[in-house]
RNA sequence: GGGGGGAUAGCGAAGUGGCUAAACGCGGCUGACUGUAACUCAGUUCCUUAACGGUUCGGCAGUUCGAAUCUGCCUCCCCCCA
């Protein structure tokens, strides 16, 4: 199995910071993992990692689409696993770093995309749908889906009503997977007590502020349903959406980004508490960083 | 000094005799997650329990079979007039 190093956590623990600290220790590179740093323009909101940051180690999957491109798992999975192989053929250590769960789930994990086409026909029929009627569609067509989704879940709802339709049913395709990791990978969770995690992350949107976030997310805005685009829909950004149509004040916009922020991070844990084995590393004890090299090189001795 | 209004769970705010441990919103906490995932959705939130139970609606004393809801006094806050 193919080798690699993952650096999970949520937003604002120094993610970034460490991930450069071992590409430079094992030259190497770093594959982000971050649904949002991948769009070129978006750079305060998205706390991407600078050229100063980088310190030349050559950074995959940042800043590769506009923010008015689509971008998905599937295409995440697609390019992510490529830079993974060409990596291990030169035998580098790849380092996954960053905080979108399903993105570095289905990279690690046999997650199995199919090529399909967009039915725009079928996709306004559901939408012209109630979410009652979604639901019982979905409990007829697909009724084992239904077991891991909520009916008031209209947008999983309709992707799985959408799967069904395309010839993919969901519950199929999941059973003929394994739900095991692909890679031998080691998975660093950097953690951190809720109290800090919040500080930290309320310090960080004031200090996006500072760099001007406010003027970014206006330069991204020419039109009204630009609000719309999926970028958009990232935290630090779509929250400005009223302050721009004068329905809300500055303070409580950055105080909603701050929220949403912390909300985030908690999300983020439930997400890699449960969802895949980490190894978590606390970034308040002092020989945190000590501990993860040791028990890194452990591991890649074996 | 005179007149009026108000004090409800972490916060905001309903409730004005029994169906109320108390609507709803916010915040908090927990969780789900296979193509929008920084998305979307769910549960929970006085204390305690496996269940039961216990203590509440500014304080004290009453009325009543029964009070957050009625009465009296007290404390604090707000508004208006002087």
């Amino acid at each position: 199995m193919e080798k690699i190093l993952i650096i999970v956590g949520p937003t604002g623990v120094g993610k970034t910071s460490l991930s450069i600290q071992l590409a430079k220790r094992y030259k190497t590179e770093i594959i982000s993992g971050d649904s949002m740093q991948v769009y070129r323009e978006m750079n305060i909101g998205t706390a991407k990692v600078t050229k100063e940051e980088m310190q030349g180690i050559k950074h995959h999957m940042v800043d590769c689409y506009s923010y008015k491109d689509e971008f998905n798992v599937m295409i995440f999975q697609k390019e992510a696993r490529k830079i993974v192989h060409e990596l291990n053929v030169k035998h580098q250590l790849p380092i996954v770093c960053g905080g979108t769960g399903l993105y570095i789930k289905s990279l690690y994990y046999d997650y199995e995309f199919k090529e399909e086409a967009v039915d725009e026909k079928f996709a306004q029929f559901l939408k012209s749908r109630s979410d009652d009627e979604c639901y019982r569609m979905l409990e007829i067509i697909d009724p084992k889906s239904c077991e891991t989704i909520h009916p008031n879940n209209r947008k999983r709802v309709e992707r799985a009503l959408m799967r069904t339709h395309l010839g993919h049913k969901k519950s199929e395709d999941e059973e003929k997977q394994n739900h095991q990791p692909i890679y031998d990978a080691y998975v660093i969770g950097l953690s951190a007590s809720r109290e800090t995690v919040y500080e930290r992350i309320n310090q960080r949107v004031d200090l996006m502020m500072k760099d001007g976030l406010k003027e970014e997310v206006q330069s991204l805005i020419h039109e009204k349903s630009d609000w719309e685009l999926q970028s958009l829909q990232g935290i630090g950004y779509k929250e400005w959406k009223d302050y721009f149509e004068n329905k809300a004040e500055l303070n409580t916009t950055i105080e909603l980004i701050k929220k949403n922020s912390r909300n985030f991070a908690k999300r983020q844990y439930t997400w890699f508490n449960n969802q895949m084995q980490v190894h978590w590393y606390n970034i308040e004890e002092k020989d945190y960083l000590s501990k993860i090299f040791h028990d890194i090189d452990k591991w890649t001795e074996k």
